[in-house]
DNA sequence: AGTTTTTGGTTTAAAGTTTACCTTAATTAG
DNA sequence: CTAATTAAGGTAAACTTTAAACCAAAAACT
């Protein structure tokens, strides 16, 4: 900048302020200064800059997984905003670890970001780290499809009540009597409303609930698999599933397989996922899916809104989004 | 910084010394400082360190997609290393536009970062802008995967031709006599690999290679599947496929459904793919898949050695690591 | 005992922007 | 035609950290 200046004869601080298309300078200098930055292939430099405004555009995206299509097309969406307003975006994954989303939380505490975009981990142990974050750094964050249903921060989802209730309806009107929903054992916002739907569901189609209907899977997909063999060896065994994760709809299809059991005709399954390949899975696999991209898109156009409205108050902020069905064959 | 030198009757320089852990300080200072920086949770500010330094550790991953296991696994891979190491790691997707990813690296001059991590996207264009962006930033680049073969710089590769050459060796011992490679029509380093592999392995065992029996395809997946079912169609059709790109597997169960072949009996399919669903397409995938996380790993280490130490010239340094065949039912 | 080296610091300057405040010239109002 | 306002740009400080130059006292050599 002060070659710049130098060259034009003009003050750097002139220089600045036409770079910032300041009021304060005529639009024959603003042209002059950005003809010759373009010239000389000017860029101010960020960390200047960012000190100095103490403020910056660089966000982070704090989720638990990246190989998984849901995480994947939302950050997708994300990228997609950062790139077109020029911002730039920091990924961290927390693999499920309360311990890992603390030390990024704690990492995140330098100042190098000015704002942030969250998933958060599964886990019982509460929130209170980012309410403490928060009081700590004052950064505008937004929080994505698993959100703490408990604090008072923007918020991105989608439909998860809704959506299962009018899938394991569509279960029912298909003819299952006895389904059952497939979920975790760490407690989530997001299954928790699904798990919401899924029994008011019955209840409203005349289907007595009962909690054993409920099986819950953890990590470990060898027990994950002998769980759900268990519950399918029964006598009464289950007609349908509802798999609110995508992992367990592997686990789900590996029984059948083994069992011997006929999808759609012994059991009929409805799977929450994003894959691709849902189509060319053996029978091809009815979904409720999310809307990512969009997820992610609307996630990122909050925070960004926020970072550069001072006076934006979003805390209250909830965007709902549609899960959407799509019919195959496994129903 | 300030305020811990004030308060403990130190200079604000060795206060800065005595965190960055400099000979020049004695061990009871440096303990008095740093336990008043840990008590009073003080951290550097990245931009005034950075700034001053002209080198922070902020680097760049540029990829062309995220909604793909491959990449998917790769940040996976570069993430563990970048944590690890408190580095923060960017990324970028270029969705296989040159003009994306020349708009990303014009970004990237203004000194945001300390070196990259890149993916090619594909196109016939050259990389010129690569060496342009090294000539103007002189910043550390390593390349996964999609490497520019031209360009002198450090990368990370798996062993394409070779791995190719035993799978289509593999499809052909199995007893195909008219194989197929399936792949982009936009030249990309990979691919080249492995059609070279693909067309070594015939000639080795005795099939005569022809042109036709490389098919290209490109993103319209309509048209994909037009040219892949003629080609399915003809009275002298293939009996095994080499799927050198994911999307073309989807492809390829698609059209054999529909034409009613069997695979594997008319067909034997051998796909390169990260996808975790392989083992449930019906019938279960044959795949090549490639070591992604370490791949990324890798590379994040490689970048991360050549930014701290300033000697270090790795233009030459290529890490090749190997695929891995995993044989299932269609073949 | 006198000189050199080491230890453990201090002082000062600099990194590249932005902004609060100031100056001057030009314009407008009365 | 003077006084007030505005337009256009300049000055200097500030943002926080670190590298380089410098220095005093203690330790280690001849």
């Amino acid at each position: 900048m002060i070659e710049l200046a130098k060259e034009l004869g003009l003050s750097v601080s002139t220089v600045s302020k036409a770079l910032g298309d300041s009021h304060e300078i005529s639009a024959s200098t603003k042209k002059r200064v950005m003809e010759l930055a373009k010239q000389y292939n000017y860029r101010p430099n960020p960390f200047a800059s960012n000190l100095r405004k103490k403020k910056g555009k660089q966000i982070a995206v704090v989720i638990p997984e990246i190989v998984n299509n849901f995480f994947a097309l939302a950050v997708n969406g994300i990228e997609s905003v950062t790139m077109s307003k020029d911002y730039d975006a920091f990924i961290y994954l927390t693999h499920e670890s309360l311990e890992r989303e603390k030390k990024v939380l704690g990492h995140l505490m330098n100042g190098l970001i000015s704002g942030l975009i969250i998933s958060v981990c599964s886990g019982k142990e509460g929130y209170s780290h980012f309410q403490e974050f928060y009081e700590n750094t004052r950064l505008p964050m937004v929080f994505f499809d698993r959100v703490p249903d408990l604090l008072q921060f923007p918020k991105v989802i989608s439909n998860n009540y809704e959506s299962t209730f009018d899938a394991t309806a569509r279960l029912i009107k298909a003819g299952c009597q006895r389904p059952i929903f497939l979920t975790t054992e760490e407690p989530l916002f997001t299954s928790t409303e699904r798990r919401r739907g899924f029994q008011d569901a019955l209840i409203e189609n005349g289907i007595p609930f009962s909690p054993e209907m409920v099986i819950e899977c953890n990590d470990d997909m060898d027990a994950n698999y002998a769980t759900v063999k268990k519950v399918f060896s029964q006598k009464k065994r289950p007609d349908g599933v509802f798999a609110s994760i995508e992992k367990f709809i592997l686990t789900t299809y590996k029984v059948c397989m083994d069992l011997k059991m006929n999808i759609p005709k012994d059991l009929k399954v409805i799977g929450m996922t994003n894959l691709r390949s849902a189509e060319l899975l053996n029978p091809s696999l009815s979904t409720l899916s999310q809307p990512a991209f969009d997820m992610g898109k609307e996630a990122a156009m909050l925070l960004i809104k926020m970072i550069e409205k001072k006076s934006y108050a979003a805390a209250n902020d909830i965007i709902i989004l549609p899960n959407e069905l799509t019919l195959r064959d496994s129903i």
